[in-house]
DNA sequence: CTAAACTCTATCGGTTTAATAGAATTTGTA
DNA sequence: TACAAATTCTATTAAACCGATAGAGTTTAG
């Protein structure tokens, strides 16, 4: 499942991709728009401008907007930023691999092998969907 | 991710589809050859028998053993057993359904059409791994 | 200088999770 | 019938996580 940060990350972007080329939102707009609370936003936006997703402007007339292109932002990125592991295991995970503790011989983990197969496929469905492909429905 | 209860519950299933047909498997017995807490495997073992997968015989001599064809247990089963929800959001969940309350206007949420997608894709990974599966390799 | 915005850090209450504890019940057998 | 060995049930714990809020600090335009 995604957490509610995940979830407000995907639709503040979705919001920053329907605005007008060179439009700067505020974190108020977006909170508004997006159905958002705002404090809360705030933390959200900061992580995607760590993440490189989006860039800002401070001071008075501040505010946000994307620096990467709605078709390149795909829900996979998004969700490992703020959630993590997309595998069901650490030991099955490509970015957030740690062995598993419990398992008595190294690389001997019986569900490994399965679970790498559905990290594959679910990251390939994950990365077919982008901000882009969301926007338009 | 999957819990350790949902991880422990694969590995008891894996243990047990592994003995001789007819043999009975104590708790403590699944507790060292999988490496599980005992007492935290008891609670497991009782989840798994509540949804079917296993029965048990009490008293002296007792312990448990499957009585679902290791081929009809799927991952997906168990990770909803223990977890939950297969999809990413419960708006886009089948056996979980609920609606956003973050969503102004209802089936009006943007990330649900995708996250249907997903759903379906994972499921049917995750309903393509079974116990038999994991056992061969 | 001031207003308006982002930035940073801390904190809070609630929930969930992993694990443990212990008493109750059931069953085979000497 | 008593006992031993097993499951069953309920409660509790400690720690981590999560969603959200608070407030002080910094930056910038005018």
């Amino acid at each position: 499942m995604l957490s509610h940060k995940a979830k407000y990350a995907l639709k503040a972007l979705l919001y920053l991709a329907e605005q007008d080329e060179n439009h700067i939102s505020k974190t108020i707009e977006i909170a508004d728009g997006a159905n958002i609370p705002k404090k809360f936003l705030e933390q959200i936006l900061l992580d995607l401008k760590r993440g490189r997703f989006v860039s800002s402007k401070q001071g008075k007339f501040g505010g946000y907007y994307l620096i990467k292109s709605k078709n390149e932002i795909t829900l996979a990125e998004i969700h490992r930023l703020f959630d993590g592991a997309i595998a069901l295991l650490p030991c099955a995970s490509l970015n957030f691999y740690e062995p598993c503790s419990d398992c008595k011989t190294e690389s001997e983990c019986s569900l490994r092998h399965g679970l790498m197969l559905i990290r594959d496929k679910t990251l390939k469905a994950m990365e077919g969907i982008t901000i882009a492909s969301l926007v338009k429905k």
